[in-house]
DNA sequence: GTAAGTGCAAATGTTTTGCCAGGTC
DNA sequence: GACCTGGCAAAACATTTGCACTTAC
């Protein structure tokens, strides 16, 4: 795999970020050092890092999302605007199912996401539901 | 909301398959009793059925599945086909993280999907090479 | 030099939406 | 009859891909 200069600053980006960016998030990020590099460029090379290893891949909430961490750990995503934010795997880590208990599967892994509500949404939620709006008599 | 015999359809074939069908399976599940339904009506109460907690939507590996059952439980999903199966949540269930390590989010549940290999893929592995994935946790 | 990689644009696949007719209450 | 809903088709997105040109090695 050659290492060409898109490349080298998709990853730069997507390591010293902690957003867990979208493709097209990660795409205005890198256009800043590389005017002209294009959101096909951004995809091609996000997929080939996760095929050998070198990102990984969140797919919730109808987004997908990156991270350049590798070491394992989980992510909590916010119900309400999606924002991702890492979370410490849980100890100690879990137990795989036997496989008769899920249609004979042989289990490799595992994919924990918590749900939460970010402090910037419950700002808002706060914020927007105090008061009951009173009907008139 | 009305009680229409599109949703009905729609509701029962959910419910009557444990295949954790695609909105587009589904459509051509329901097609075969009202042939002239369209997807765009199949998505519509997909949506307003998740809203009211009918059914829950699970998005992972790309796709948006449907499960029409709302009983609690965790999913296996096949990461060469896809194919999703159910899996009994874990014992004892997960403790949440502290909120100061996961930036201050407010945990309100978790998804856990394992990640494995079904049966007919395991065997098509016996005969050709091996593939990738996405890294587990 | 040459094959992998890029930019661009068009194609693809999925989900949503506007509009009006038709069904439901 | 009023108003939800559905059918249909177009629109909106996100992602992938074909092709000719560049560039890393």
């Amino acid at each position: 795999m050659r290492n060409t200069q898109q490349r080298r600053a998709i990853l730069q980006q997507l390591r010293q970020t902690k957003s867990h960016p979208t493709a097209h998030e990660l795409y205005e990020l890198v256009r800043r050092q590389i005017p002209n590099i294009s959101l096909g460029t951004v995809y091609r090379n996000l997929q080939r890092l996760a095929t050998i290893g070198e990102i990984r891949v969140l797919r919730s909430g109808g987004q997908t999302r990156f991270d350049g961490e590798t070491v394992p750990h989980d992510h909590v995503r916010c119900v309400r605007c999606g924002r991702v934010a890492d979370a410490p795997a849980p100890q100690p880590s879990l137990t795989a199912p036997a496989e008769e208990h899920v249609e004979g599967f042989k289990i490799v892994g595992y994919r924990l996401e918590w749900l939460g509500i970010c402090p910037t949404c419950a700002a808002q939620d706060r914020a927007a539901t105090p008061t009951e709006e009173l009907s008139p008599a």
